[in-house]
DNA sequence: ATTCGTGCAAAGACTTTGCATAAAT
DNA sequence: ATTTATGCAAAGTCTTTGCACGAAT
């Protein structure tokens, strides 16, 4: 069975203060001023149990690494925003009407994922 | 200057008889079969020079590896869908009612990218 | 004492790059 | 003959995995 360690409050800590989703490497830098011996295995295999628990939820944007956010702020549907000045990516929430119907006849639907790019509140 | 060779040539039949998007694999196979010898060093090469000369356009999915269509394809504003039972990556034409409104107060969205998931028309 | 987790290093997938050779001019 | 492209192998990024050691029960 999976045991409770101080590596993996650290990184369950460092999800539930971020402001956005994260990736490995920022969990990793986050974590290691908790635990300073923590290495990036941990941190991949700690996201992958999160992911099976449904603890963690993966933000995957077109042409980058897999982020990851407490699957909590993903119960309402919604998409994401991704700063093109500074990086960050925000949900945001809501969704446009009837996307599905971009697809030809005889294609059925069955989830769709929407991706907006510019500029955010803080960088304008 | 770049020099039109048999290998390149190749490469760029492929993508011109190609149904959809192809990652540098699928490319490499089946170039392949016209120039038996050809690296998939040469495939990613060629792609690179394909991309800046505005001749091949990049379809990223969310999660997944960059594939690439002729760019006159990509003329019109349109977005993609993916098959989960095939795993083909159809364009599909038009686009949603004003998705930058999803964006909150104080945020300007440039682009976005919309990706359709579900069972093709051959599949069904 | 036993079980499970961790760190490290090795390996795997995908992509890029250095270099000697080959092809195109 | 000169220039640029190619193939191969090495290296680079991101992620996963094997294994001996360490931590939790």
């Amino acid at each position: 069975m999976t045991r409770d360690t101080r590596q993996r409050r650290a990184i369950r800590t460092v999800f539930a203060d971020a402001d956005g989703p994260l990736g490995p490497q920022e969990v990793l830098d986050r974590a290691q001023q908790d635990v300073p011996g923590i290495g990036l295995a941990t941190v991949y295999r700690t996201i992958k149990l999160m992911l099976d628990d449904h603890e963690l939820h993966a933000v995957e944007l077109p042409g980058e690494p897999a982020r990851y956010e407490p699957a909590e702020r993903h119960h309402s549907h919604h998409h994401y925003f991704k700063c093109e000045n500074c990086g960050k990516v925000y949900e945001v929430q809501g969704c446009v009407n009837n996307p599905s119907s971009l697809a030809p006849h005889g294609f059925r639907v069955t989830r769709h994922e929407i991706v907006l790019y510019g500029v955010c509140a803080n960088c304008a």
